[in-house]
DNA sequence: CCTTGTGAACAACTTCACAGCC
DNA sequence: GGCTGTGAAGTTGTTCACAAGG
């Protein structure tokens, strides 16, 4: 039944549904492959290739519904299928994803904290249930979590880790500055946040003045 | 001169620098291939292939210098050359970035911070200078800032990626819930939150259960 | 032996070009 | 005429396999 999207499409599609379900609440009905393209940098051709690898949509004379476009890449990857995540780490980094406010993170609901130090635990008012480090392998289980943003310092970061897969999580995105090892059995994103700069730094040494971004972008992201 | 590094190249190449300099920092004289899969996840051959692209360096019995490797990228990438950047929007995310320690920024120095909000800049202690986001195209060019780290909200970012632009910006870090347009004179990396989770979920329901993390990662010790 | 380094084989993704439809 | 959808062609990046060197 699934033609195996490759994963590069994947992110585009990801993007595409950001800007389809933005541009739907605007008012706007209908889209073209070359509209998209000003607005993420993702090329035209691509768009309709990777478009078309999800099966046929609604397309009328200008292109695209920008309904049907957001429910056939919602249906296909199910981002209908609300799904929980925590955040470990209550430092500034931690507590901007805490705060995200519930609007901006659709489709994923926040049900927990996690910390080292309790005393700055009691001091954070939130309607999220905030629990110490420790606890992570049940309150995992017990919440049904999916996914973990994982915003400790250098120390924790790998035992913290080791603890979530414990727990059974299923994806990190991993803000720490640490490399975590790779496991086979659970999806790990790695955002460091130096090591992009650096990467800016590589790519502007590399590709001299003028050369183009590196990345369409989201609506982002 | 150079031979053009493919960009997934230069990715990993970074990668490979940061992982180089803390084995070298941590003692370690000599790495092969081999171990530095295990560590970030990069498959062995890959990473010989890479380091061919860059120029013959010390390959001592046991694997790579780990001294002459971090050398070899960086001056390859110019990750010796310091380079300013900036931060603008203060609230959370922001501060989280502009409180890095400077020993984890190697090799960049935070020159300025940006905000709207001028109130809140002055409860704001730090060594950073700090001016109004409509200073941002003086200051970028009185500083010689050559990356801005963007973090303000949904309503301020497109106007001030466009401040940046004007001034001179090379590349900006994009952690505002905005698709910027892409523009081709500068870099753009784009890390949306919540569309990386969006994008977890997408590889999940895509990859079912047991599939590999999407990128290697690093360790640590 | 263990390593690196690399051309050659392979696979993956992107771009093209054009047929078909509105 | 402008737009989508898609096989076919082309490009890019990855994996293999093995020669060479400590």
């Amino acid at each position: 039944m699934k033609k195996s999207i490759p994963e590069p499409a994947v992110e585009r599609l990801s993007k595409l549904y950001a800007l389809a379900s933005r541009l739907r609440r605007g008012g706007k009905e209908l889209v073209s492959s070359a509209e998209m393209e000003l607005l993420t940098g993702i090329q035209a051709h691509n768009i309709r290739k990777d478009l078309s690898l999800l099966g046929p949509l609604d397309s009328g004379k200008g292109g695209y519904s920008t309904e049907s476009l957001e429910n056939l890449i919602c249906s296909t990857f199910g981002f209908d299928r609300k799904r929980k995540i925590c955040v470990a780490g209550l430092d500034m980094l931690g507590m901007a994803m805490l705060n995200t406010p519930d609007s901006a993170l659709s489709g994923f609901e926040i049900a927990a904290g996690f910390d080292s130090n309790l005393n700055r635990m009691e001091r954070i008012s939130t309607k999220v249930p905030l629990y110490p480090l420790y606890e992570i392998e049940d309150r995992v289980r017990q919440h049904g979590i999916e996914f973990a943003v994982l915003a400790v310092g250098y120390e924790n970061a790998q035992k913290t880790a080791d603890r979530f897969i414990a727990g059974g999580i299923k994806g990190i995105l991993n803000f720490s500055p640490v490399m975590l090892a790779p496991k086979k059995s659970i999806l790990i994103r790695n955002i460091y946040l130096v090591e992009e700069l650096r990467l800016l730094s590589a790519l502007l040494s590399k590709a001299g003045a003028g050369e183009a971004s590196t990345e369409g972008l989201d609506i982002e992201k």
